[in-house]
DNA sequence: TAAAAACCCCGTAGCCACTTCAGGGTCAAG
DNA sequence: CTTGACCCTGAAGTGGCTACGGGGTTTTTA
C-alpha cells in the first residue's frame, strides 16, 4: 500500500528518467524524500502520484510553472476554481496559436518543396532559388499568401 | 547601390534585434563586418541579403544548423541538390510531426476544459479533479482515446 | 573472497535561439 | 558641458531537461 521505492524504480514505475526527478526535486515541484542511512532517495505513494500529476500535465505540454500554480490552488480547496480554468484556458489558447502557426507553416513548405523536382544541379534547385530570391526583396512562394505571418 | 549601415540601421531594414545580428555573426552565420575607427560594425548589401536569407529561413522555423547547410550547398552550385531537397524535406516531416502531436493536444485540452463549468470551489473543480484523478491511476478523460501519444 | 556490474550521490555544463544585463565608449545637438 | 542616442564587450539567464565527471554503495557473479 505504500511503496518505499528507490530512485530508479520510482523513475521506471512512471517512465521518467531519474534526472528528471532530482531535477523536479531541484526546482521545487518535487518535494523532498527521506533518505536512507547511505544517502539514498527513497519515495513513497505520494511521491509516485506528485510525479504522475507532474507528468500528465507535461503530457498535456503545460509549463513547470502551470504546474506548480494548480498545486497550489490544488492545495486551497476552499477557493473559487476560476483561477484554474483560466490557467487551462490560457494553455489551450497558446496551444491554438501555435497549431494555427504550424498549419501555416506546413502549407508554407509544401509549398516550396514543389518549387523543386530533385536530381538538378544546386545552381537549378528551384528551393535554393526561391530562398535567395527571397532575400534579395523579390516575392517568395512561400510567403506570398494572404494569411498572417507565422511566428 | 551598395549601402554602408550600422548595426541598427540594419537592423530596422530587416526587421530583426540587433542583438541577434550580433548573436548571428557571434555564432559564424554572418560574416564580419567591416569596422569604422571607432570600432562600430558597418554593413554592406551582402550582409543584408544575407540576413534577410536567414530571417526568411527562420520564418520557415529552420535551424541555424540547417540554415548554416544551405548557406554551405549554395557556395557549392555544381553538386547535387538533392541534400537541399533532402533538408526541407526533413524539416517538412518535423513540422507535420509536431503538427499532428499540437492538434492531438488541443482535443485533449478541449477534452478536459468542458469536464469544468466555472464558479465551482477548487474542491469540485472538474479540470483538477481530473488531473489528480489521472495520476492516481484512474483513466483521464484526456487520455482515453485510441490515437497514439502527443509527444 | 574478490571482482564486476548495477545502482546511487553531487555539482556542473551543455542544448537552442536568443534576450538581458552590467559597465563601459563615442558622438552630435542644445 | 551635459544630455541623449547610439555603439562596444563579455557574461549570465531563459526552459526543461540531458550528459558528464568523479566519486561511493550494493548486489551478483566467478
Ligand atoms: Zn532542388
Ligand atoms: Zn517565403
Ligand atoms: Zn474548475
Ligand atoms: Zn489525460
Amino acid at each position: 500500500m505504500n511503496p518505499r521505492l528507490r530512485i530508479g524504480e520510482l523513475a521506471i514505475q512512471c517512465g521518467v528518467a531519474l534526472e528528471t526527478i532530482r531535477y523536479y526535486e531541484k526546482v521545487g515541484l518535487l518535494p523532498e524524500p527521506m533518505r536512507e542511512a547511505n544517502g539514498y532517495r527513497v519515495y513513497g505513494q505520494g511521491h509516485v502520484e506528485q510525479l504522475a500529476f507532474i507528468r500528465h500535465c507535461r503530457a498535456l505540454d503545460m509549463s513547470l510553472a502551470d504546474i506548480h500554480a494548480l498545486r497550489q490552488f490544488a492545495t486551497q480547496p476552499s477557493g473559487d476554481c476560476g483561477e484554474i480554468d483560466q490557467l487551462i484556458e490560457t494553455h489551450l489558447a497558446r496551444v491554438h496559436e501555435r497549431l494555427t502557426s504550424l498549419q501555416n507553416l506546413e502549407r508554407q513548405l509544401l509549398t516550396l518543396r514543389a518549387t523543386c523536382a530533385s536530381g538538378r544541379c544546386v545552381q537549378e534547385c528551384g528551393i535554393l532559388h526561391e530562398l535567395v530570391a527571397a532575400a534579395q526583396g523579390d516575392g517568395c512562394v512561400c510567403h506570398t499568401d494572404d494569411t498572417p505571418g507565422n511566428n
